[in-house]
DNA sequence: GACGGCAATGACTACGTATTCATAAAGTGA
DNA sequence: TCACTTTATGAATACGTAGTCATTGCCGTC
C-alpha cells in the first residue's frame, strides 16, 4: 500500500489485468488524471454549481473511467455531519419492525442513512457508547421501555433525539407518540355502544408509560359509565404471552364482556388462546386490540383495534431530527389514531 | 478553533452554566488537560496493552470528566475499517423483517453496526452508490429480487459481499439459503403420504430462483409418483395476494386435492382465502407454506410448513463476511430446513 | 561497566475530503 | 483604457484519529 514503487509508477489503474484495483481511486487520482486540482474535483461533486460546465463534464468523465466514488467517511470528518440517523429499536414486535421499515425508507428519500441498532429486553449500554462514537446526525430512541438514564443521553448531547411512541419522554426529549388515552377511550366507547358491562384489560408491562396511558384512557370512559377495569399484565407484547393470559381469562368465576388488550400482536394471543379454550370471539367475549398492524385486518383476525398511522407518526419524527425545528423546545406530538372495527366486536345477538 | 484566547483559556470545560459544551472533546483536548500527547491518549483506547496501567487510568478518568468519546469516523478513516456492515433488504415481508433482526442482533455481538438499505420492488441505484460512498465492512444482499447487474458489483469490489436466500446469486457472490428443493420435496412427501393425489403450487414471483427452486422440488418428488404440479403465480409474497389466489382456486373446475404455497405469509393469505369462499383447511384442501415464520405456529393457522432457521442462515453469513472465508472462491451455504406439520395437513377422514 | 533488548511515551504524518484564501481570467460600466 | 465585480480555479489547511519512527529510561547479561 504505502510501498510507491513497483508497477504502479505513474498511473495507477491497470484494467484488465489485475482482477481488483490495488488502491481506492481518490479524488487525487481524479484530479491527476484530468488535470485539475484536487478542489476542483471534490466541488465537482459536492457543489457542482461552483464548477464550470465543461469542467464538470470532463471530471465525471475520468471519475467513471477510474471507478472512483467519493468517500463518504472522509466527508462527514470533515463537514461534522454523517448524513446517518440511528435508531434504537427492539429487536422483536411486528410493531417495531413496521416502524423500522417506515424509518428507513423515509430517510433514504431524504438522502440518509439509517444505521440500526436494536435490543432484545432493555437497550445496552454499549449500544449508546457506540451511538456517540458515530456522530450521528440525529438519533431515533423507539420504545417505551428506554429509561430514563439513557433519554437523558439525549438531552445535552449535540446530537437531536427523539422518542418515538415514548410518552413519559415527553418533557425530556422531544417525543412522538399516538394518543394512547383517547385511543382507548374510543374503543371503549364503542364497546359501550356494544352494550358491554365488564371489560378486563390486558397489559403488556406495566412500567411502560404506554401501557399506562393506555389503561387510562380505558377506565376513565369506562368507569364514568359505572364500569370498573381490572388491569391484568400479560408480561410482554408478545403473542405467546396473550395466548398463555387468555388461559387466566377463560378459567376466570366471572368471566368479563369484553377484553381490551393493550397491542395487536397481545390480542392475537389472546384471541387465539380464548379459542383454543372452548370461547368464541365474539360470541362469548368481546376482543380489542391496539397498533393496527396490517395482521389485524387479516381475515384470519379481522381485529377490532386503533389503527396507528405509523407513516405520519414516522415523518413527524424524522421533521424534528432533520427539520428546522430547534431542539430547545422538547417538543411532544401526539397523533390521533383511527377506530378499527372488525368481527371481534361485532356482536352476533343484539 | 484555532484561536486558543478568549474565554477558554487553559481548561476547555465550564460545566453548570453553558447547558452544552460548545466545542467536541477531541483526544487532544484528554492529551492537554492530562500532560500525556494525543499519541497516548488514542493508544489508551484503541491499544490499552501499549500504555502502561496508571497511566491509562489518569487518561479514562481524564476523559470522562471532559467528556471525551473516541470519534468513530475519524478512526474509521485512519484505520479504513468502518465497523459498519451494511444490509440491502425488502422493506415489506414478514420473512425479511425476521432476517434483518437477526442480522443487527449477531452483528452487535460481534461490535459491528448495521447499516440498513430497505428497498421497495427493486433496490435502486441510489442504494448501491450509498453502499460504496461508506466503504463499509461488508455487504449483505438479501432478497432473491436482486438483479445480476446489482450482484455483479459485489465481485471486484473490495468490501466482501454475501447474497442471503437469493440462490441464483450463487457463482457470482457467495451465497447462503435454505435448501428449497429439499424442502419442498420433503412438503411433497408429506403430502403424498396424506393421500394426495392433485397438488397445485402457488408461487409468489414466478421470476424469482427461490420459486423456482421451490417448485422443482415439489414438481421432481410428486412428479415421481404421477402427480402433475401445475404452477400458479400470485404475483407477490404477500398476505393480499394470497388471498386474492385463494378466490381463483374456489372457482376452480377441479380443485385439486392440496395446495403448495411459497411462502407463509402468502400461505396466510390463501387459507384465508379459501375459508372465506366456504372452503375448509385441511377437509377441502390441505395447505403447505414455506419460510417458518413465527406465526405459523400460531394456533389461528397453525400451518404446516419448512422452518428456515433463520439464525443459523445470518450466522454463516457473518461469518463469510467477517470470517476468514476468502473472497475469491464464492462459497455456496445451502442449509437444510425442517418440515413442520400443523393442522392445515391434518386430514379429519383417512 | 558497556551493550542489546524491552517498555513507555512523544513528535509527526497520513487517511480523503471540504473549505478558506488567493489568484487569474473575464466581463461591466464610465 | 481603467477600476471593479464576478467566475473559475489552485494552493493550503483542518477534520480527529492511528500508526510509524525516534527517544528515553531501565533491566539483565557477559
Amino acid at each position: 500500500m504505502t510501498e510507491a514503487g513497483g508497477p504502479n509508477g505513474g498511473h495507477d489503474i491497470e484494467v484488465g489485468i489485475a482482477d481488483r484495483p490495488r488502491k481506492r481511486v481518490t479524488s487525487v487520482d481524479v484530479a491527476l488524471e484530468s488535470g485539475f486540482s484536487q478542489a476542483t474535483v471534490a466541488r465537482a461533486f459536492s457543489s457542482p454549481h461552483l464548477v464550470s460546465e465543461p469542467t464538470r463534464q470532463r471530471i465525471t468523465e475520468v471519475a467513471d473511467a477510474l471507478g472512483y466514488v467519493p468517500n463518504a467517511i472522509a466527508r462527514s470528518l470533515k463537514s461534522q455531519r454523517t448524513n446517518i440517523v440511528g435508531a434504537v429499536v427492539p429487536a422483536r414486535g411486528e410493531y417495531w419492525q413496521q416502524a423500522l421499515t417506515a424509518f428507513s425508507r423515509q430517510l433514504v428519500e431524504r438522502g440518509r442513512q439509517l444505521l440500526l441498532f436494536s435490543f432484545d429486553d432493555e437497550p445496552d449500554d454499549a449500544v449508546f457508547t457506540a451511538v456517540d462514537q458515530y456522530r450521528l446526525d440525529g438519533l431515533i430512541m423507539a420504545s417505551a421501555r428506554i429509561g430514563q438514564r439513557h433519554l437523558a443521553r439525549g438531552h445535552g448531547s449535540e446530537t437531536p433525539v427523539v422518542a418515538f411512541n415514548h410518552p413519559a419522554a415527553s418533557g425530556i426529549v422531544p417525543s412522538v407518540s399516538v394518543d394512547n388515552e383517547a385511543g382507548t377511550a374510543a374503543l371503549a366507547s364503542h364497546l359501550l355502544d356494544q352494550g358491554v358491562r365488564s371489560v378486563l384489560f390486558v397489559g403488556g408491562v406495566a412500567s411502560t408509560s404506554t401501557d399506562q396511558q393506555r389503561y387510562r384512557g380505558a377506565a376513565q370512559t369506562l368507569g364514568a359509565h359505572g364500569v370498573a377495569v381490572p388491569y391484568l399484565e400479560a408480561g410482554s407484547f408478545s403473542y405467546d404471552d396473550g395466548y398463555k393470559t387468555a388461559a387466566q381469562i377463560a378459567e376466570m368465576d366471572d368471566r368479563p364482556d369484553a377484553v381490551m388488550v393493550s397491542g395487536d400482536e397481545l390480542a392475537f394471543g389472546v384471541v387465539d388462546g380464548l379459542r383454543s379454550s372452548g370461547l368464541d370471539v365474539p360470541t362469548d367475549l368481546l376482543v380489542t386490540g391496539f397498533d393496527g398492524l396490517p395482521q389485524a385486518s387479516w381475515a384470519g383476525y379481522d381485529l377490532t383495534t386503533l389503527v396507528q398511522s405509523v407513516d405520519v407518526l414516522v415523518e413527524r419524527s424524522i421533521e424534528i431530527l432533520l427539520g428546522d425545528a430547534p431542539t430547545q423546545t422538547p417538543r411532544t406530538i401526539v397523533e390521533p389514531g383511527t377506530v378499527r372495527i372488525g368481527r371481534t366486536t361485532r356482536r352476533s345477538n343484539g
